[in-house]
This record gives structure tokens, C-alpha cells and sequence, in this order.
DNA sequence: CTCTATTTGTACGTATGTATG
DNA sequence: TCATACATACGTACAAATAGA
């Protein structure tokens, strides 16, 4: 009986969000699938997503613009691939 | 209806909780009403009540300890008495 | 300028899990 | 065991802002 789950359903997103970063799926000054988009893809709410959205944003990882979109930070601390292009 | 509201309903059940502080309806160390029961008495969702909590958290106005409940916190610069020692 | 589509923000409702008493 | 209380999670609806036809 696991009590406080390794990790949570927005953590995993978060964490496969800077994965896609990582990885240049997801590049510098460039918008993100959007929240429902996300929530249908990985299969979790939209709260689940904006949660995860919310966490990256308070990291620096992200920027959202109401109604425009949510974009990768044009400087972001996560380690990128330069050869993954 | 008003596009922008003055307050959004978040905002303005975390002002009614200041408040109560202020009047003393609500002391320090002591413990608010649940969030399900304030939901109720001012009408609005759970997930509401939860922000306002959540933001008042951040102000330290209150602290909450999981599966107890929320507490006002000691010392809250909501009632600035100084010659409270 | 109007209409529509897209996207985020706010809000409501519900269910389950865990901890406490 | 049961009731209480918070945390997480899912689902839905409407409003506002933006962009394009």
C-alpha cells in the first residue's frame, strides 16, 4: 500500500513536459500543446495538466499567455540536446 | 454580470476569512471551519474555498496540516496589535 | 466589423485516498 | 469501525482574450 504515491499524476506530466524540452520536441520561445490537448494525450484532466503547467511556470520552465498560449522559456535550466533537432 | 469581476469568488471568501480574523471571529492557533463547510455556508465550490486557503496559506495568514485542518497562523500582520506581546 | 475557432482563467461538482480522532 | 478533514484527480461549463476568415 503505497501512502504518498512516488509521484503524482501532475508530477509525471511535469516531468514528461521538461522531458520533451530536454529531448527539443518542445523548443525555446515556442507554445506547447495546449492544456485540453495535453489532458487528451497523456489521458488526465485538464486540472491535472494546469497543475503541472502551473508548477513549470513557478520554475521558470514555461510562460503562459492568457489566450495565447503556454511557451517553453527562452532560457531554460533543463539540459538540451542540440543534436536532437 | 460584470466581464472582470471586481473580485473573483476565490478572492472574496479569502477577504470574508480575513476579515473574520480581524473581528476576531477567527484567533490565532484556532482552527477555521473545514473547507466543505465553508463551501457550504458561503455558497461557493470546494475547489474555491481551497484557493482561497491556498493563497492565504502563501500570505501566511493561515497553516494547515493535513487531515486536521487549517489553522490561523500565530502571528498574522492581518491584525497589527502591538502592544500584544 | 462580425463571426468563428482556439486557448487560458475561473468556477462548480464529484470521487477516492490518507491521516486523524 | 466510523466520521472528519485535507490532497489529489477527474469531469464539465462558461467567460474573456486572441487571431484569422
Amino acid at each position: 500500500m503505497e501512502f504518498p504515491p512516488d509521484v503524482y499524476v501532475w508530477q509525471a506530466v511535469a516531468d514528461e513536459i521538461k522531458r520533451r524540452i530536454k529531448a527539443g520536441q518542445y523548443q525555446p520561445r515556442m507554445p506547447i500543446p495546449a492544456e485540453r490537448r495535453m489532458a487528451e494525450e497523456f489521458g488526465v484532466a485538464v486540472n491535472t495538466v494546469r497543475r503541472a503547467v502551473a508548477v513549470l511556470r513557478e520554475e521558470g520552465v514555461l510562460m503562459t499567455l492568457p489566450a495565447k498560449g503556454t511557451f517553453v522559456a527562452p532560457i531554460v535550466d533543463v539540459e538540451q540536446d542540440p543534436s536532437a533537432d
